[in-house]
DNA sequence: AAGATTCTCCAAAACGTTTTGGGAGTCAAG
DNA sequence: CTTGACTCCCAAAACGTTTTGGAGAATCTT
């Protein structure tokens, strides 16, 4: 509606002043200051957004890209950590902006174009890539990003990641300890590096313990993926007597499969990612998480960091996955 | 990186000249307009979106608010609706930003920040309640915008949204028609224009029938609130014989409920959404959901719409409701 | 009283694009 | 040879901010 001229006019001062005393400078007298902002806020005033993107060389902008790849965007509160990174930026200037890849075009179409076009001042990655050209491309232009997961990139990039590896470790020892030696995996697409990396802590598990690591299958990372590869784990000669399953949904998919082929009660099973449905499945999904609080807020702060130009290596977090103790992982174990 | 003006210099024509040309127009030869594709190409020109936003006035940004109350943002597909909504808008040259309300500011604040900014060209709003502060906002603003569902406004506006109504009529008649004469109904908050719908669908076809409307409990739109709504339900003095639930994930709590108190096998039970999740639950849940293919791209297409000026009233879409079948709603039937 | 310092304020430039309103040429018709 | 139409190009204005580099007045110092 009204722009800083008219409210200058209105005033009888100068563009100049009014945007500094709208700013807090000190070099407009706090009487004049206090009158700039009462006519502000009485008209209601707001900066152009595009003008002072223009004029300050920056976007206000963050973009993350989201597979098109139905079911691989993420798990379902996927959109609460979003909308957490969002609120954070927000506080900070900045607006987050979703960049879908439609079919037919590359992430790398995609980052080009808004890093290229200058509409965003950094980037949000998520869902990585054990050799992920999005992060290759992004450090070649040295826009500041986060990515949500590592990658094999032997230039160190900020991110944000669980120690998939440690936590299915962990989980597969357990089961070893519960007396299982039939341990089956459960495990997303391995260009993923997180599904990789959670299928690398099974498998260091099992050697470990001297036990073979034949008892694995692949499936998309949805209820339907787990389904197939636990029906799958479940033909073998020697079926398994546990189940590590990358995500909570291919988990909830296999549960099913049990369900159908000996009643769902023989089998144990745990999942990751502490899905609110976990504690409604029958039986209530023993599962994994990462831990810390308020991911979204943690994304938000390492993408201003980024973009303060802290390095990388100061951006990066790992953390620890605690075990969430339902039922689902105790189910009696027989004698082979 | 390279501008405009760096560009034509490098071509050794003027600033307007290169504009026009890469946008298109007769008035540049075709030799001249090949030659300076060529050029850009080669330096992988990109016009800078701040300065075509400032001069064209058009943010070339739509926001959607994203209510921060956690579970109250939608159904877990939501992301998917707003990722094809996105890609839709981008193919038209508009990015979509996400907008959540942080605690302590109200929905409007978000809406007047992003109009009175003229930050966007207009706003995708969801989880319309049946009052909404932000349709009576936007409708003054005369800012052009699409709702994810009706509200009691006055002034027509653009929506998409599923007959609820009729919906849960339907079902709630096919329970009636199948021997149910207790049919109860899990509630979501009933400030949303959603939930409000669904109870009435509910409620007329059980008056219809000639039954009391007794059997009704009110909860969050997530697996708790289902789960003790049902819980409230399953005390009553004569039981409900069958459940229709106003979401998926209430129906997966309301199911847990089930099996907590009678084994999980007597009572027949509907949902609404078609989460994927429901084809995996114990028993695999019957439900409801919205017909029409790609909702993203129909958002995407009303905004548009709107944008380019047309009536409200011919941006409305209703969309009929159909029944899934699986196996939740076909429990036994027990004499009463 | 002169010079130095501080306090307020402002004109103008800049950010990079799109669009307006022509200005040279060329060509055909009169 | 003039006129008008047409083709191809361009200078300059505009979008609404922020920031630079002072200018003038008031106050302080000596």
């Amino acid at each position: 509606m009204t722009n800083l001229k008219q409210l200058a006019e209105s005033l009888g001062l100068s563009i100049t002043t009014v945007s500094r005393a709208l700013d807090g400078y000190a070099d407009v007298s706090a009487a004049t200051r206090e009158r700039v902002r009462e006519a502000a806020d009485k008209v209601g005033y707001r900066p152009n957004a595009s003008a002072r993107r223009l004029r300050r060389q920056r976007a206000e902008l963050v973009a993350v890209t989201l597979p098109s790849d139905p079911g691989h965007i993420g798990p379902p509160h996927f959109l609460d950590m979003l909308s957490g990174c969002a609120e954070h930026l927000a506080a900070a200037g900045l607006n987050l902006v979703i960049a879908p890849v439609p079919r037919g075009e590359s992430e790398l179409d995609i980052c080009r174009r808004f890093v290229d076009g200058r509409r965003v001042d950094a980037m949000l990655l998520v869902r990585t890539k054990r050799k992920d050209e999005r992060v290759e491309f992004l450090q070649s232009r040295g826009i500041p990003f986060v990515t949500n997961g590592r990658t094999e990139s032997l230039m160190p990039h900020p991110y944000i990641d669980g120690d998939g590896f440690a936590g299915f470790r962990a989980a597969t020892l357990r089961f070893h300890a519960a007396g299982h030696r039939r341990i089956g995996h459960i495990a997303g697409p391995q260009e993923y590096y997180f599904a990789h990396d959670r299928c690398r802590g099974w498998r260091a598990a099992m050697e470990e313990c001297g036990l073979a690591t034949d008892l694995c299958a692949e499936g998309a990372p949805l209820e339907q993926g787990g389904y197939l590869a636990a029906l799958e784990l479940l033909r073998q000669p020697s079926r398994p007597t546990a189940l590590v399953c990358a995500t909570d949904e291919m988990a909830i998919g296999a549960l099913r499969a049990l369900r159908e082929i000996d009643g769902g009660n023989q089998i144990s099973i745990v999942g990751h990612d502490d899905l609110p449905m976990g504690a409604f499945t029958s039986p209530p999904l023993s599962t994994m998480r990462m831990t810390g609080e308020h991911l979204g807020a943690s994304f938000a702060s390492l993408l201003l960091r980024a973009i303060g130009g802290e390095p990388a290596e100061e951006l990066q977090e790992l953390h620890a996955i605690e075990f969430v103790d339902r039922d689902s992982h105790r189910r009696p174990l027989r004698a082979a």
